[in-house]
DNA sequence: CGGTCCCTTGACAGCCGTCAACTACCGTGG
DNA sequence: CCACGGTAGTTGACGGCTGTCAAGGGACCG
């Protein structure tokens, strides 16, 4: 299987044979196993690179003092979990992994060579972050805007897009290993009210989800139910300009 | 009156005399008055260089197709709009004035010879987007987790410390010339509701609000009663290792 | 087989939205 | 000078979306 991390930056510009296959060397070594429901890198820590996501789940939160969590994003096979850490002091929110996890840490050192030497994948590199941050302006406008129904129809969207641009789709199915909890700390849902939407959503025909598989038989009637417009998730190609040549 | 950019990276990284001088040469022309109420950029624009605040108060802003809107976050003096669109093919949302707005525009090609002239300046501007995102991703908390009081009472402490970071407060006090209808649309309250909120957070003593006028007689106390952490904001000098050295 | 996690269901309450009307303020123009 | 209109703020009544609490069921596992 090909390295998730082409496959998703290959979103934005066409790489090089020696695009690739510096990242596959970046990328091949010091693979990590992360256990379910514990921490990648914790809010408070001063990370020396970044740590991208190999296979399995994890999300980005924040925690309140009186313990309320507030899940910011989910990252997917390909993610970056921190690239624009460096630059800010420590990290002001904690990264955990929702399923087992394999993470492998890119230290500055070889990403600056990378990007010092392949300028189409520095800018892939900075066109990844600026997705992650454009899906986080579109939470802002779930949270305030949207209806229970709406957040989650919309939310499931964006997973099953995200999912297919990484290949991680069968047709209209896909794995979503959520619990209801996890999907209310995201959208600001009680988990009781997930369910009570969930079952909503399965009984509109707009959804199927058991068992941790998700199926979205009509996916326009579900965008258009949740007003999801996909264009934020910026999958077609931004970066054609700096296409490698070959 | 100083620049308000340089005022602002400075909150990251001492700046040399050349680097002043090289933003105050990229600011100083072209300056382009915008009206209230009307936008700056618009969803959908491809931009060429990006936008640069210099004084007055905009908002990003995304718009549902039934008429709902969603403030983003506020833009004040020193604040880039757009300084990550160009590598996103096009805007995914808007910025527009909320008062009679100076901007200036800076072409991309000023922007890329001042970076490359002044990897400090760089690294500042990429500091000020950064934290641009790590104010979303506070307000992702602020809309699933907090109720009425916390999310106004946390973002008028946001709106304080930020302006008196550029120099726009008085004491503990400030102008926020924002209308009820634009704080209920950042966060996700009805106009009628903020107008509530803003009636309780004056009868427990925690802030005047009137005329535009801001003041929170103790920042402590709604810090305390917002679950507010000002580390979100960066604000304390982050990149010192990039000081200039004089 | 007991325990744990996750999902489900029902009753009830409360935060917040909607609707509507009213006031205050301000600039304009007759 | 005052009538007028528009914007912003305020208030009350009412309803609904969503949270809380509590209990029960099913799946998996040691």
């Amino acid at each position: 299987m090909s390295n998730p991390l082409v496959r998703r930056l290959e979103q934005f510009t066409r790489l090089s044979a020696e695009d690739r296959s510096a990242l596959d060397r970046a990328t091949g070594n010091g693979a990590r196993q992360v256990a379910a429901r514990t921490d990648i890198i914790r809010e408070g820590d001063r990370p020396n690179g970044t740590n991208l996501v190999l296979s399995g789940w994890a999300c980005r939160y924040k925690q309140l003092e009186d313990g309320r969590r507030q899940i910011l994003g989910f990252l997917l096979p390909g993610d970056l979990c921190d690239y624009q850490a460096s630059l800010l002091r420590e990290m002001d929110h904690s990264i955990g992994a929702l399923t087992p996890v394999t993470v492998t840490s890119l230290p500055r050192t070889t990403l600056d060579d990378l990007t010092a030497c392949h300028p189409r994948v520095g800018q892939a590199l900075w066109w990844e972050t600026l997705v992650a941050h454009a899906i986080h302006r579109e939470w802002i406008v779930s949270l305030g805007q949207r209806d229970a129904a709406e957040r989650i129809g919309h939310l499931l969207c964006e997973l099953l897009l995200r999912l297919r641009s990484v290949g991680l789709t069968r047709g209209d199915t896909c794995d979503i290993p959520l619990t209801q909890a996890d999907l209310g700390d995201a959208m600001g849902l009680s988990t009781v009210h997930v369910n009570r939407t969930l079952q909503y959503l399965r009984g509109a025909g707009l959804i199927t989800l058991k068992g941790g598989v998700l199926t979205i038989p009509d996916l326009c009637a579900l965008m258009d139910a949740s007003l999801f417009n996909p264009t934020y998730l910026h999958l077609h190609r931004e970066g054609a300009q700096f296409d490698a040549n070959e």
